[in-house]
DNA sequence: GGGGAGAGATGCCGC
DNA sequence: GCGGCATTTCTCCCC
């Protein structure tokens, strides 16, 4: 566990990605307050300072500090001591390794960013694009719109000139989609001056609760999915490849 | 790279944690569609079949699959190709490994659960013991009540028998606090047929616009903030600053 | 840096 | 399983 605690501290210097295989136990103080008994886990310190605690089972990370921390290493008791501080953000964090399986760490370089498909986004610009998807006389005037009244999907009116505004959800709509869209819808008929203003929801579904909520509001449902164009691993929907 | 894919597939079959330094490039396939492109990164695979790609930098994983996927690692054109399905959510995703720096793996064994103190759960518990942090007058009923209406934080009345909702927030509250709130007390005043119920915030702050919203609606925003019982580590670490 | 909103959000609990 | 909602949410974008 000396050599252990002479790699660790060496690869943190060099600004190394390190996972660590081990038993310890984990007290977390900052936003709140936490406090992990023993149990074995996977440390990640990466070449940013970020900290992770991984159980061995489960998404996401059970303890973690983010990136610009400071950690320190030593031993005491037989027991190698990480203590981790993020003095800027008032956190802090100490792991108690009673048990090292391996240390391992390489310096790891990455600039790449990913590449996403299916996001919102690219819901907004399909429904720009194809505007029948909302109704046959849906005129889009504009999309991703910062307003002063707020962030609004897609923008634009019906033949009749009232005025239209969708907004996208790529998974099942909730109750605060429904409230979100009332917020823009409210504030526009308040700086337009007309109650002549129609609100769409566009998602591939919606809560029973938040389709009971927009039929209240006077609100459209329009059942959509989001797009995805890569399709090579299910190719049985390959409907929307058009896009 | 051959004795690499042995050990991977080995490690998997004996459910162990594995973390994988290594140069690869990652496309993903289900709720969206993901690609990213070459670089250094840290492959975890869990116990539970979880797997995680985490860049050397940045807190959150990059790509990852959920627990209970099935993965398979194949050797192709001298580069490791890691495949894995979840076939019950159409998810998929591929790395493709082109150098591998370590490969480490160990039967990880951890039934603990996180204990958090100061969550807004503890806020709100807070809060109906000390009412007067709310007002001198409030005398809360209930809390974290589960009505129709929605989830109440702390419900109760002041002295004139005005019904009180309070809406609790661990951190700055925002617009959406602020409709959450509005959507309770609409509700409490249909179903009670009066608009004599109080509407409150508490929250360590609030931001501008909701605090201009909540003005409007005719909410009380009130500084409250979450306990935190366990501030010796606190003390220790500051203990530790002055060496 | 604050504010607003999405996320392949995740995870928890209650019905 | 759906629904509602918090999260040590994180992340990005815009002002």
């Amino acid at each position: 566990m000396d050599s252990d605690a002479v790699k660790i501290r060496d690869a943190i210097r060099r600004n190394e990605t390190i996972a660590i295989g081990c038993e310890c136990e984990v007290d977390y103080s900052g936003r709140a307050e936490a406090h992990l008994p023993v149990g074995e886990r996977l440390i990640i310190i990466k070449a940013d300072k970020a900290l992770l605690v991984h159980q061995p089972e489960g998404n996401a990370p059970i303890n973690y500090m983010k990136p610009d921390t400071r950690h320190s290493v030593k031993l005491e008791d037989g027991k190698l001591l990480l203590s981790s501080q993020n003095t800027a953000l008032k956190e802090y964090l100490d792991v108690k390794m009673t048990k090292i399986h391996f240390v391992s760490s390489h310096p790891l370089k990455d600039g790449q960013k990913i590449q996403i498909i299916g996001t919102e986004k690219d819901m907004s610009e399909m429904i720009y694009k194809n505007p029948s998807l909302i109704s046959d006389d849906f005129r889009p005037v504009s999309m991703e719109e910062q307003t002063k009244y707020g962030f609004i999907d897609v923008f634009g009116h019906d033949k009749n000139n009232n005025l239209m505004i969708v907004e996208c959800k790529r998974y099942c709509a909730d109750l605060s989609a429904v409230t979100q869209l009332r917020r823009y819808v409210e504030k526009m008929k308040e700086v337009k001056g007309t109650d002549a203003i129609k609100g769409v929801i566009a998602a591939p579904k919606i809560t029973s609760n938040a389709g009971q909520m927009a039929k209240d509001w006077g609100f459209d449902f329009v059942a959509v999915e989001p797009p995805k164009y890569r399709e090579r691993f299910n190719k049985d929907q390959k409907t929307l490849g058009n896009f």
